[in-house]
DNA sequence: TTGTAAGCGTTATCAC
DNA sequence: GTGATAACGCTTACAA
């Protein structure tokens, strides 16, 4: 900056001026400067500029697994807005463990990041204080809760298990089978539809749990032991598209007839789910939008701008294709 | 720190050595620091940090899409390894363009990384200078050739064309399409394939060139599209799982039987290659260990210690499934 | 083993 | 509109 300075005659705070002011530096002494940049191949130091001004223009972002399409998808139009306003997104994997969560975090703190993004609303009581002592505002995104840290993004993931239920039913299915990753959220899913279809029916709803992540191997593997169990038929609801698909392979396989012998819901509506034979029939949450809300909440608490809502629930949708 | 060393009764440097240099330290003021750490709640600031000592422990990292499987495993790993070394990774998305690649690598060097990944070998004049002014070490990955930016990890995609090509001769094949997705990287393995075959054969191979990503919808509807325009039968080379299996997927809708009708050949080996029906014939990458290779790579050259080898060829090998 | 002093490259504050 | 000066919270000599 010294150097640009010198080239276009000026001082460096008049450079500094320049690049983060220019509407307090007259037009002339703009152009000088600007072609003095040029010349030199002058790079801004954000570090040098995130320790004078406190503010590191970083975002730090946590979320369960980076290879989860769900995720990624919403993380990547995340990453876009925000840069939009001149931010960086660091984005670290937690794994679904609170305790992962807390040692990322602590490292992660230690960058002064402006804002922070984080998955769920479940979190470590350690973790909820290093935020809180740190001041720094909070978007939780993905669920919603009416005690947020600071803020959050998300929707109800009872309510869509329970949609997904009631869907079911009005649809002819008397009997089901659920099938679910382990994380918290899946699980709460599964429950809320499990609950309902057995109030509706009064049938109870076969389960199965998953240990760790859904798979198409999984889906597979899922259909086939329930089967083996006694499943004959009815719909087959899932905590993801992936599972969904498994099981419509798996179906096939057994020549079962979709969504005839054998229905199937997922939850998610990847890119794929319109596009499996037959069609999926799934929960949308549009994570585009979800990507975009998170990132302008999470502004106006940086710019400590007023909120009307700390709280906003996107909503999702049940789109009803040919699995069911 | 200041108020660390008062409550532990030493200066603040000493506080800075215990936390970087714990040997140059005593034992009983080493305690008696972590004492005062804990209760103040003491968070380092990582970024006066990287001002005075001109170590960010920030690596940039450029992947063309961040919701591509292969470049989210990729990269997950090479987090975890950077991680492992004390590193944060700043992920960015450029989308297969050298114009967004620019751009984007401009505004991170202002956060003066340690070490830059970047995917693929071709990068602009500008990109590259930018880079070699900074002095800034660099892995490119995921491709190979012998004049780096800096240094490379990777494989032949040409010889990946090549090989599935032999394997497809060798298992029988005469006929052969090939639906390639438009990033460069993808084309040269489809080019290689058809010079290959076509030279084995003697037979021209039908060629489907896409815009955009692929997708299983894109896998489907060129199938479509090349029955239509007369591919009766032989083998379908695709320039990624997802299209392989939309490949299956819509054959299976025309009761094609795979792999006697139309053979599939897809790419990647992703996490449900294996669990298609039937299971998809393919070409494996390790993209764990290209991660793991990467980032031990980048951290030789950052902490300046000899490297055996600038370019490493992590190859590749072709799983035969049952799908071809 | 510990402390002192001088930066690191910016921004913020004030004066001109 | 521009410039001097003092932080920002650390690390790195060098001295004790």
């Amino acid at each position: 900056m010294e150097a640009v300075g010198r080239l276009a005659g000026v001082s460096q705070v008049t450079v500094s001026r320049a690049l983060n002011n220019p509407s307090k530096v007259s037009a002339k002494t703009l152009e000088r400067i600007k072609n003095a940049i040029e010349l030199t191949g002058y790079v801004p130091n954000m570090v040098a500029g995130a320790l004078a001004s406190k503010r590191s223009h970083l975002i730090v972002a946590l979320i369960p697994s980076i290879t989860n399409f769900a995720y990624s998808e919403f993380i990547k139009h995340f990453i876009q807005v925000m840069r939009g306003y001149g931010y960086h997104v660091l984005t670290a994997e937690t794994g679904l463990s609170q305790e992962e969560e807390e040692s990322i975090l602590a490292t992660m703190l230690s960058r002064r990041p402006d804002g922070i993004m984080m998955t769920g609303i479940n979190h470590s009581a350690k973790c909820k204080r290093m935020i809180l002592g740190s001041g720094i505002p909070v978007v939780e995104i993905w669920d919603i809760t009416a005690s947020p840290i600071d803020t959050c993004v998300g929707f109800s993931h009872a309510k869509s298990g329970e949609e997904t239920a009631k869907f079911a039913y009005e649809k002819g299915y008397r009997h089901a089978l659920a099938i679910s990753a382990g994380d918290e959220r899946a699980l709460r899913r599964k429950d809320a539809f499990c609950d309902t279809f057995n109030k509706l029916t009064q049938n109870q709803v076969d389960e199965i749990c998953l240990p760790g992540q859904a798979s198409l191997e999984l889906g597979r593997s899922s259909l086939a032991q329930a089967i083996e169990n006694g499943f004959k038929s009815g719909v087959v609801m899932c905590s993801s598209d992936l599972l969904a698909h498994g099981v419509i392979i798996e179906a096939q396989t057994r020549h079962l007839k979709i969504p005839q012998d054998i229905a199937v819901i997922g939850f998610g509506n990847q890119n794929f789910a319109a596009f499996t034979a037959p069609a999926l029939t799934t929960v949308k949450v549009d994570r585009a939008y979800l990507g975009s809300q998170a990132a302008k909440v999470l502004m106006t608490r940086i710019d400590q701008k007023p909120l009307e809502n700390k709280c906003i629930d996107i909503g999702f949708e049940i789109v009803a294709r040919d699995s069911a």
